[in-house]
DNA sequence: CATCTTAGTTTAAAATTTAAACTAAGGTAG
DNA sequence: CTACCTTAGTTTAAATTTTAAACTAAGATG
């Protein structure tokens, strides 16, 4: 037992994951429930920070306990500390919003007598404690992100062709076609992409494989040069 | 005292409170700790957050508390929880991000016992805890925020000279001029300035004086043509 | 070897951005 | 009351960027 001069409130992380596997979806990593509160209902992977231990390795560490996801985009979204979020009491939780490839981190070992999925983002079921606000709010900043920030790249396996790129700008953004010239020029002028083969046995003329130059990027961020960037993100809606 | 089953951190909340009056610099307030740890030094206002209160309103009562500045821009930043970022022992805090004008916020209530001072941010005095962790990303964020949101205006009084508006965005970039007649087309073309008189008694001619316009804003930000925005907002460099 | 599909280019018209030279409106000093 | 100082604000033409049409390219397949 632990006491405490002033009362305490816990602690928790919460993870939004994103995956991206081609298609016209986005997908959202989420477990069940295998214990009260919300027994049996959906809700975002996460769990209590331990005393000594960072909060975004208490993020990864719980991520990778409850799906076996692991090694992948991660930064902080929000802390969401309403008195009344969780019935047991008072609980802060500092949310995370993470990005990952479906091709590179397919299968989801259930463990923790949970059960995993991975959901649509337009098809979500019902979710525990205010879970759908955290998933509204990663989704807003996915969509705001993606379009200053470079960070598509990291729903992508390593290497891509432009049109595969394209369509994960539309389907983030929910756009129906982008013009296919200025996309291709505006990302390439950026130089943030590498050329590293073409693709193979395909029924069509081969696509060039680009894949991500981070030294590019970081050259060009830190050089506060970043409206290059931005101009090159900042597609026509 | 308050016993628990498992260790529990303790939470707080600091808040980075920006002020501009017109000149160079950016002024940032800061207070004197009046016991230890890090007694004498400055630091960023905030304080243990109650157990029955929102996040953001513990950031607003501390300041208030202890400052006495009150009613201004404020939102989340970051949480920061570094294991052995405090030495009384596992601290969280929640940050906040604050933007005041200093025309009407100007005294600061001395109160808790506490010296309160609006310091250069140029000129910072050395920091307890993390906290000039803290206020480089407060910094970081304002000046990538100002080029896509209207922020600035938080920083002005109500009615404001394109002029001022111009040397606050200088300012706040970090910037020696910007070309004043292409400042005042993209700005005035968003329609998010409304005229609302002329300046009285200066040795010139008069400037028109503007205020922010809410309602535009918000109608230009939910029709999701923040385009409009960040093109205007978007200056060379 | 014709045909299908997706990849990728060239380019001219349209739109926007840039910055130079200019005019305007007050106060102040003599 | 007039010349002059300071800052406000405009007009506009040249330079640059964006847009989107029509085109060519490359491989697989039957």
């Amino acid at each position: 037992m632990y006491t405490y001069e002033y009362p305490r409130p816990s602690v928790t992380v919460d993870i939004v994951v994103f995956g991206y596997d081609g298609g016209r979806q986005l997908k959202l990593l989420l477990i069940q429930r295998g214990a009260p509160p919300f027994k049996g209902q959906w809700a975002l992977p996460g769990g209590f920070v331990d005393l000594d231990e960072d909060l975004e390795t208490a993020a990864l560490r719980e991520l990778e306990e409850e799906t076996g996801v692991k090694d992948l985009f991660v930064e902080q979204l929000f802390t969401f500390g309403d008195p009344g979020r969780d019935p047991r009491g008072r609980v802060i939780s500092v949310a995370y919003f993470a990005l990952v490839n479906l091709q590179d981190h397919p299968a989801v070992a259930a463990s923790d007598a949970d059960e995993v999925g991975w959901y649509s983002l337009e098809e979500l079921p019902e979710l525990a404690f205010d879970h759908a606000d955290i998933i509204e709010m990663a989704t807003n900043r996915l969509r705001a992100k993606v379009r200053y920030q470079p960070i598509g790249f990291e729903l992508l396996p390593e290497k891509f062709t432009l049109g595969q790129l394209q369509s994960l700008y539309e389907t983030v953004l929910n756009v129906e076609e982008f013009n296919k010239r200025n996309f291709r020029t505006r990302i390439l002028r950026t130089g943030i992409l590498e050329e590293v083969g073409r693709q193979q046995n395909v029924a069509h003329r081969p696509a060039v494989l680009y894949s991500f130059n981070e030294e590019t990027y970081q050259r060009l961020a830190s050089q506060r040069d970043t409206g290059v960037l931005r101009r090159a993100l900042d597609f026509e809606l």
